[in-house]
DNA sequence: GCATTAACCACAG
DNA sequence: CTGTGGTTAATGC
């Protein structure tokens, strides 16, 4: 059985006071998911937060016309939080990208926590605030910048955020690459396929490579 | 008009 | 799942 006070991720627990480990303990569930894994589904019932501590996730969601794919994340940090407090209905799904381990704990413990730690809840308001400025960034981004700028924003920002490197194993499909950006699978495989002639970035089956980061950044910015 | 951008379709590895 | 060619529509000199 799993017991939070023998963990030693920086998660959810971190920031409480030692006598709540205890409680919360009793009212989490660590399950380890499969790449492909679905964790939480979009339109099911929820009764949990699901903290993500060690993967990688991607949100998703099925759009008026194909699936639209909100966000990449990587632990630590919690997924779903939106859509966990403020519907006990799931407006969106999460999927593993990697393998990847999440804690569930109970909805009502972790009110518990919010009401009676105020340094517990105000970390958890910077995160989220943190990703809904990034949010709009993206979303501005997304609607004026051409396909190729949206394209080379994305790898960036997998380089920089998500793996912190120029050389990374890249964890989606082409085809959900354009499920993020917004765009077309074709359209994807020809932009990448330019990148590639261009020498600006380099693929060795799934393994991308940053050639020059240079003009990615410089296509990035121009749009 | 002509060029550019990107979507949709189809078909092939 | 990916790559490519043909076609079409929208937009911008």
């Amino acid at each position: 059985m799993f017991k939070c006070d023998q963990c030693s991720e920086r998660c959810i627990a971190s920031n409480l006071p030692r006598q709540l480990l205890d409680d919360l303990g009793k009212n989490i569930a660590q399950i380890e998911f499969k790449k492909g894994d679905n964790i939480f589904r979009e339109g099911a019932l929820s009764q949990s937060v699901a903290f993500l501590k060690c993967g990688i996730v991607k949100l998703h969601l099925h759009g008026p016309v194909k699936e639209k794919i909100l966000r990449i994340v990587k632990a630590p940090t919690y997924i779903g939080l939106p859509t966990s407090i403020s519907d006990n209905i799931n407006h969106f799904s999460a999927t593993a990208i990697i393998d990847t381990t999440v804690c569930f704990i109970d909805l009502h413990q972790f009110r518990e926590f919010i009401y009676n730690n105020g340094k517990f809840a105000y970390d958890i308001m910077v995160e989220m605030c943190e990703n809904e400025l990034l949010d709009y960034q993206r979303y501005t981004n997304q609607s004026q910048k051409q396909l190729p700028g949206m394209i080379a924003e994305t790898i960036l920002c997998l380089s920089d955020r998500i793996f912190n490197s120029n050389r990374f194993n890249f964890p989606l499909t082409q085809s959900e690459l354009g499920d993020l950006v917004g765009t077309s699978r074709e359209s994807v495989s020809r932009i990448l396929s330019d990148f590639s002639q261009n020498k600006i970035i380099a693929f060795n089956g799934k393994e991308l490579n940053i050639l020059n980061r240079d003009v990615l950044e410089e296509i990035s910015a121009k749009g």
